[in-house]
RNA sequence: GCGGUAGUGGCGAAGUGGUUAACGCAUCGGAUUGUGGCUCCGACACUCGUGGGUUCAAUUCCCAUCUAUCGCCCCA
């Protein structure tokens, strides 16, 4: 048998309404926002991501999905979205557009060559957005709005947000000999990855899971501590606009990220659930404000985040969050061949007028036929055979309160038309929380 | 890339070195030749992830491999 590739999986029926679901809020809230959709190509030169993550990055350094195409060209499937939104950005100009600050997002699947688990694939999806060409910490603030009114609006309440400032180029100079001159001295106290963390990518000793509680990371230089004036105001400003906004945050000292290009603010939102483990992180992001620049693009500032869709899906489940209900407005239950013609003729009538319409292709029995209407959802089902063609009528079952009637065949679509109009007494699409009605 | 655990019908899940591989759910047929959801009866795995080895005999033991899962690393 042919079996998927590692680390990969099918979105089956049974799951795609949560997906759209969620796909559905992010455009809505994106919307809200203001921010615009772009589809960028799921694979860029491998050149792209080595400037734009950073050539000592796990992810550019072990994780990609690397190939050369026929033409001897070095391809990587994109590990991330932001890079090649940046790269479209500079290509197009659309930082010449007429609109000066482009706020972009995508949706889309993302690829990583990783050890798989819970929450963790080769190929993953991620949802993130980009704003280009302000440095203005109000929009800092709006990204971290913008995420968690995402989570917001799917009803995840248990979120934090965490926050922290790297500075500018100066500020990241300065803490980083100060780190460095730090840790010198106490370099073998610390565990073997940071032991080589301190000549690669020393900023991420501070997060080191390992290290954590020992007396040499707590006392060591903060980022914050290195800010110079215009930054530790930027973080200010981006505090009390947070503030005002009414949304939850806890500075995290800690807190760097793992790609090289952030600047100013970095921020992560976790869920607080426990079906995630070790992936509790949905959404991290930051700014970045010379990526554009080391891209050969012009000196123009950008803010951005990206989440784990799956992550987010793993979320919900904590929370029984269910996509819509599947379901068809009728089943059409043809008995006996004869039937076939004038039911073909009705079920295109009900389609063409927009009804959701199915039967059965099997000639099942009428026990299956029914099982059939009821697994599909079916709100009515309707009844064609010898004697309801003699008579030129159809029987028609609402399934929701159980009668049934006899109309005239060329009534069946307007029949339930009228229906549906009618006000159902089931709280289908109900928002409120604490509806009576809703079990 | 490293370490642990697991792999039996569509799903869940027993089981054993020896020849009919339990059971539950789902599905299908019938009781009920045109009104389902309850009940009863019946059907449903040339086969126990894949490949190889040990053995008279392997789903069971051994090795490899694939996949899943948990943790590490890292990240979303």
């Amino acid at each position: 048998m042919q079996r998927k590739m590692k680390g990969t999986y099918d979105i089956l029926p049974s799951e795609s309404s949560r997906w759209q679901a969620v796909e559905r809020a992010i455009r809505r809230v994106s919307k809200i926002y203001n921010y615009k959709e772009i589809r960028t190509p799921i694979f860029e030169q491998s050149e792209l991501f080595h400037r734009s993550v950073g050539e000592d990055t796990d992810i550019v350094s072990k994780e990609t999905y690397d190939f050369k195409d026929r033409g001897d060209r070095d391809n990587t499937l994109r590990p991330e979205g932001t890079a090649g939104v940046v790269r479209s950005v500079i290509e197009n100009k659309l930082y010449a557009a007429d609109i000066p600050v482009q706020k972009l997002y995508y949706m889309g699947p993302m690829f990583r060559y990783e050890r798989p688990q819970k929450g963790r694939y080769r190929q993953f999806h991620q949802f993130g957005a980009e704003a280009f060409g302000s440095n203005s910490p109000l929009l800092d603030a709006e990204m971290i709005s913008y995420a968690v009114s995402v989570l917001k609006s799917l009803k995840l309440k248990e979120v934090t947000v965490k926050i922290n400032s790297l500075g500018d180029s100066q500020s990241k100079e300065d803490y980083k000999i100060a780190l460095l001159n730090y840790l010198e001295p106490n370099v073998k106290h610390l565990c073997k990855d940071c032991q080589t963390r301190y000549k690669t990518n020393p900023l991420r000793i501070l997060d080191c899971k390992v290290d954590k509680g020992s007396l040499v990371l707590k006392e060591a230089p903060k980022p914050l501590d290195y800010l110079t004036k215009e930054s530790q105001e930027h973080f200010d400003n981006l505090v009390k606009y947070l503030d005002q906004m009414d949304i939850a945050y806890t500075i995290d000292k800690a807190l760097v990220r793992g790609l090289d290009y952030y600047t100013h603010t970095v921020f992560e939102v976790d869920a607080n659930v426990s079906s995630l483990g070790a992936q509790k992180t949905l959404c991290g992001g930051g700014r970045y404000n010379n990526l554009v620049n080391d891209l050969d693009g012009p000196d123009i500032p950008a803010v951005g985040f990206a989440f784990g869709i799956e992550r987010l899906l793993l979320a919900l489940e904590s929370i029984d969050y269910k996509g819509d209900a599947e379901y068809i407005h009728l089943f059409m239950m043809i008995l006996g061949d004869d039937q076939k013609e004038d039911a073909a003729k009705m079920i295109q009538r009900c389609r063409l007028g927009g009804l959701y319409v199915d039967t059965d292709f099997l000639d099942r029995s009428m026990k299956s036929k029914f099982n059939q209407a009821e697994s599909h959802n079916a709100r009515f089902v309707a009844i064609y055979g010898a004697n309801e063609k003699e008579a030129n009528t159809i029987n028609i079952k609402d399934q929701e309160s159980g009668i049934q009637e006899t109309i005239e065949t060329d009534q069946l679509y307007t029949y339930i038309m009228t229906k549906l109009m009618e006000p159902s007494s089931k709280c289908e699409t109900c928002e409120d929380d604490d509806c009576d009605d809703c079990s």
